[in-house]
RNA sequence: GCUGGAAUCGCGUAGUGGCAAUCGCAGGAGGCUGUAAACCUCCCGACUUCGGUCUUCGUAGGUUCGAGUCCUACUUCCAGCA
């Protein structure tokens, strides 16, 4: 089970310390999107050699490729990949709910694998019975986002579809419980706030959470940061202050770190750093930049000189716009190195700001330079 | 020298009488937020008030209402034979 220990808070922002089973969290903090058990392009050395702490991996796409029970028989996902320290699983309600044709019933839901068409049915038990196979230290309640990659849907239907993850985040617990008795107690679960983009909804299921003994939160089906200043605020007045909010999903913008941690989330995953990285976008102080652009061809800086990472200290911009242009492999490594440092080393000045009693001058700061 | 064949936007190609003309690569730009993403989208002859206008398929002629497409000559290249 995990302990939160928070070190100093200012409003809902608060700074601490996650402790589970396979090591510290010093949040806020960014935590590594490892989907399949491997953070895209990134080895083990590496990703901690940047400095992130934890990862988050997917029940979907490991019951699917290579099967809990074997990540079960591995040890569990930590030693699977590799990885010393903690970690996360999402329960994959968001990737199941997002597949064309799936049908969501009272039970659970059902669909076809994206990946060789089997008809599977997944459900709030089944769910936790594979991430428990999993054995990450903290689970995700199964749960039912609504909107995904499409615009909103009306009050009621958002409505329905948060009740019937509250039901199942009720099922999720119990069956969470009854898989820890008896077992070695180490894994904690969070249950996940629904509500699409209405204020009451987000208060409502908040409300229904917060009576509810989960060892921390997730912050679901968020889709934008403005989202994120309208409503994280409304959930985590309500939620536990002593339990960690995990804010699922965001961190492609450096403005969502700050709008997350200024409304009290404590982690966060995102796979855009990696992603775009792999794209050629690349994090600067002074914005993005798309590394293929060819007025970089004979750019013989650096990315980013504030930067500690190995891309940053070792090869210029031109060396790194020729790999892209030629599509070699290192470029995407690189690339990768430098996005997640930039994201975890905005997050460790965070924290030292919050420590110093200076977000908001680190934050206005920040942005400007940023999105000037 | 002879006999065939070929010349199309940077490169490679599609097109054998009916709208500047296919596709790939290269090139230019943009996107990506609980990863079906080392992916996707757009542009890529010139000009444009974005509706169009103009000039194009080795060069020069010709046939035709109409030619990248047919005919003639020339130029260059390729293959084979000398």
């Amino acid at each position: 089970m995990l302990k939160f220990e928070i070190l100093q808070q200012k409003g809902l922002m608060r700074t601490g310390v996650i402790s589970t089973p396979h090591g510290r969290i010093r949040t806020p903090a960014f935590v590594g999107a490892a989907t399949r058990a491997a953070m895209k392009a990134l080895t083990v050395k590496q990703m901690s050699g940047l400095g992130l702490q934890a990862v988050l991996a997917n029940a979907y796409h490991l019951v699917l490729a290579p099967g809990s029970w074997l990540v079960k028989e591995a040890g569990g996902l930590a030693k699977f990949m590799g990885w010393e320290g903690p970690t996360f699983t999402d329960s994959g309600g968001f990737q199941i709910m997002s597949l064309p044709g799936v049908r969501v019933s009272e039970n659970g839901a059902e669909f076809k694998s994206h990946i060789n068409g089997d008809k599977l049915i997944v459900t709030p038990e089944s769910s936790m019975r594979a991430q428990w196979e999993i054995g990450a230290d903290i689970h995700m309640a199964f749960d039912c986002p609504v909107g995904y990659g499409v615009s909103r849907v009306g009050f009621s239907e958002t409505k329905d579809v948060m009740k019937r993850t509250h039901v199942w985040a009720e099922r999720c617990l119990l069956e969470h419980q009854k898989l820890a008795n008896g077992a070695d107690d180490y894994q904690s679960l969070y249950g996940v706030v629904q509500g699409g983009d209405f204020a009451d909804l987000r208060r409502e299921s908040a409300e229904f959470f917060a009576a509810l003994e989960f060892d921390g939160y997730g912050i679901g089906g968020m889709y934008s940061v403005d989202e994120g200043r309208k409503l994280l605020g409304v959930m985590n007045e309500i939620l536990p202050n002593d339990r960690p909010r995990h804010w699922l999903g965001m961190g492609q913008e450096p403005a969502d770190l700050f709008v997350g941690v200024e409304f009290g989330c404590d982690t966060f995953d995102c796979v855009g750093p990696t992603r775009i990285a792999r794209n050629g976008t690349l994090y600067s102080p002074r914005g993005r930049m798309n590394i293929r652009n060819a007025k970089y061809r004979t750019d013989f800086g650096v990315v980013d000189a504030e930067c500690d990472c190995e891309l940053c200290k070792n090869y210029s911009v031109a060396y790194l716009h020729h790999l892209f242009k030629v599509d070699e492999i290192t470029g995407k490594i690189l690339a990768s190195i430098h996005n997640e440092r930039f994201v975890v080393r905005t997050m460790d000045r965070i924290r030292e700001a919050i420590l110093e009693d200076k977000f908001e001058s680190f934050r206005d700061d920040f942005l400007q330079r940023y999105y000037c």
